[in-house]
DNA sequence: CTGAAAGCGCTTACAG
DNA sequence: CTGAAAGCGCTTACAG
């Protein structure tokens, strides 16, 4: 537990020859000689918080989840983390669980926190606490859905062409008859991955309303509209847009003894390994979840460094299709 | 941004007095009202950084899981953010996804953070940076599994106590042959989950060398080391150790078109919503995922306020069956 | 290239 | 109960 000020001692040079020494600035070669023998004799270890005093920089970006047992979250925040440490930055993460006022709770803390950077997933909707932090000068990046009324940088994929191209795909495969469990189509992701949906269908003439559910991201809640729909309509593919609904999909059709892809052919959203106990294994659309988590990292580094600082950046990543064995060619 | 100065003269008090009422000393009624309000007015938010830097206190604790998207983990930590949040603490979350070193250097990391704690899971060996640390005052809480000749708090689950009930509830529901995909054996929680599965074998003589398959954890070797011993051995039940090794097994005995539990029966290890679209439903070990949390911002929080500082618990906590329709009974 | 000094926003022993 | 002052461990403009 030295201090710069023992370092600068058994260096025979003054605290700011060792301050300068540390941020990199070229001293006499003796003097760098000195320092660096007396910073490993002695241990030194910087203390981070008396420099982010000085600097106004706490070097730890708070992210903020809903929920951290959200695998396709955590598994970028997995990523987040190694590139930020790298570069000598701590997350702070927080988790709400749907819970609008702990959200606002979590943000509040991350703010007393003084963060230098906020990576905040899937919230839509402004918050009060979002501008106070932006004024103040913490950068903000949006994950997974822009947020409304409020500039910022933001890392998306490109929802609606995912959609289209995976019911372009069926379609292509003879399929006529697809429905889609969708998400909240009054949110952002629901929207746009049904509406390329939509747009696929309506190209071909095969739009039909009665074709479409609306769910709720949920296993169970998907599991019930698969059954429902399923129960209205007679399809020969089934299209649900992102894993825990996937997940619901699966149970409800074993329930129904119907088998993929013999009886229905299924294509779900969000690969994990745990999809490949299913046999057959299943088709999905896949988000890089690596070059989301890259690109969250490197806008916010630039930032942090004081580059381009007052110009936002919406980044719309495209998304991969895995096409295994869950979709059968039809005539 | 205003600062604690601003507020004492705005209130016509010295900053002394305003810091102590913000750290809740009881000063003149009068002057208590006129720092709130010039707070108020201010929007005074005090700066966590300064206050550290006196206190040699960073509020902050690290918390090292192996992999973010480990469910188990995760889900542990979720509880545990929010317990620590509510007392003002921090979480910095690291993961190391299994590499000695990059563990290594998160926690280097996190000792250069000068956290206040840190809590590690599944860790079995000491690290001298873990000794520096503790030398240095952070205090250290091991999760999952003791570290090898390392005083510290601990919080576990009773391993050996959750195999042998699950073994012995097989053997009273007519098992004999009874399978385990264990994990690995040269560590605690792998030796200790081995363990109780022999203790009820050997007590009714159905131990059989030739019924234990070493296993590593993951889903892949769980379904390989299943289809290897189903090969070998006709058993009637099957017991699989962590969740990945069930998710395998699954796998395995639909690989072998055996159904559960006509065909054999089944426990698994750790509950989770996924479990949930097999049918028939596992029976399952569960571990108390939020008592776990409890506990370990318990015996954190006491110490972080300085209470028993340099006594150490080892808190074991005893698991519960959820006993469904996996598990026949035979005779 | 480098030293002396002021200051970042707090806390707290000291004196009253 | 409270003010003045020193100090936590750094950084950096200033002067040389």
């Amino acid at each position: 537990m030295a201090t710069i000020r023992e370092v600068a001692k058994v260096a025979g040079v003054s605290v700011g020859s060792v301050s300068r020494y540390l941020n990199g600035y070229r001293l006499k070669k003796e003097n760098m000689e000195n320092i660096q023998q007396a910073i490993e004799e002695l241990q030194f270890k910087e203390n981070i918080i008396a420099k982010g005093l000085k600097n106004k920089k706490t070097l730890a970006v708070g992210v903020v989840i809903n929920s951290l047992t959200d695998v396709f979250a955590t598994s970028i925040v997995s990523y987040l983390e190694t590139f930020l440490e790298q570069n000598n930055y701590s997350i702070l993460i927080c988790d709400y669980n749907g819970d609008l006022d702990r959200l606002k709770i979590k943000l509040d803390f991350l703010y007393n926190r003084s963060v230098d950077g906020l990576v905040i997933f899937h919230l839509e909707e402004k918050l009060p606490i979002l501008e106070k932090m932006q004024n103040e000068g913490v950068f903000i990046v949006a994950v997974d859905a822009p947020i409304k009324d409020f500039t910022s940088d933001a890392v998306l994929i490109d929802n609606y062409a995912a959609s289209y191209q995976a019911t372009s795909k069926l379609i292509e495969y003879g399929h006529k008859q697809i429905g889609i469990i969708a998400g909240d189509t009054s949110k952002y992701i629901g929207k746009q991955r049904l509406l390329g949906y939509e747009m696929a269908m309506k190209e071909h003439g095969f739009y039909n309303q009665s074709f479409i559910k609306l769910s709720d991201y949920t296993r169970e809640t998907g599991r019930k509209k698969t059954l429902e729909l399923l129960k209205e309509e007679h399809l020969t593919a089934l299209y649900t847009v992102n894993y825990y609904t996937t997940l619901g999909a699966v149970q409800a059709l074993r329930q129904l003894k119907l088998e993929v892809p013999e009886d229905i052919s299924l294509v779900g959203f969000d690969y994990f390994e745990t999809f490949d106990i299913f046999s057959p294994k299943l088709n999905v659309i896949v988000q890089p979840v690596k070059q989301i988590a890259e690109k969250i990292s490197d806008v916010l580094l630039r930032k942090l460094q004081g580059i381009d600082i007052d110009t936002y950046e919406k980044i719309e990543l495209s998304t991969d299709i895995l096409w295994r064995e869950s979709v059968k060619k039809i005539n």
